[in-house]
DNA sequence: GATTGCTTACGAATATAATCGTATAAAATA
DNA sequence: TATTTTATACGATTATATTCGTAAGCAATC
């Protein structure tokens, strides 16, 4: 069994910074939740104690500052936020994201030399 | 200027059932919604009448059942949508997320090649 | 040792989303 | 015409998310 999290925007927001980071301090992560959002630390705080309720977050209590870890991996939300997505917004078909992606968002050359490979891979199954 | 909305996830469920029908009454929405969700039809009549506050959707009231339009595009929608996922998700990287689409859900081959065309339209860019 | 600053804990206020019950009117039907 | 069904309107409740103020403890600095 694998309990579907399902974080809300800002539990999002904090999660994205603790992938980038790896593990990291309240303040750290409010730091960087500072640059676009103007609210209080204790409110960054708060949030980060209710992803430890949740289980979104473990914490290192070992010393007075406490160190946050993420358990939700990005892989693993990335897949359900997706799988989602594609079934709400594509009625379930990839390549109808895929094309929209590709056509709003374009990346660089050799992303796309990527993609065409992992295509020619997909195609010999 | 074109406002952005940000539908919520109830709103989403019946924008998609909208989508599919080009127009419909509560009570084909709600039949559709029910399949999924158990909730009263008061509770989906609530929601359209918001939605048309918001101007989400449109509604024609000249009889007594009123039927409701989406005013939000879908292809506004999923652009929305993407965009905001590859910036919170894939650290603003398209293929990323391409990569992850195909990788966890594998289109058909006709799909693939549909794919295949349009890199190579974009490469030509 | 007293003061200042940083930290967590936690209750409470506020905002937003979702749900439903009841009233009322129109239409369908008995 | 009386009754039943179906629709909207709308207030109120409940659930959830977000925000912040204040208390208390610890540590660095004066």
């Amino acid at each position: 069994m694998n309990k579907t999290f399902r974080p809300t925007e800002s539990e999002l927001e904090i999660l994205s910074i603790l992938w980038d980071k790896e593990n990291a301090t309240v303040r750290e992560v409010h730091e960087v939740v500072q640059k676009t959002k103007d609210v209080g630390y204790t409110t960054t705080l708060k949030l980060m104690q209710i992803m430890n309720e949740k289980g979104l977050v473990t914490r290192n209590v070992s010393s007075k500052t406490h160190i946050y870890t993420p358990t939700l991996k990005k892989e693993k939300a990335q897949e359900q936020f997706v799988g989602k997505m594609i079934q709400t917004l594509f009625s379930g078909s990839t390549s109808q994201l895929v094309m929209q992606a590709l056509g709003k968002h374009k990346p660089s050359d050799s992303d796309l030399a990527e993609i065409k490979s992992m295509i020619q891979k997909l195609e010999r199954k």
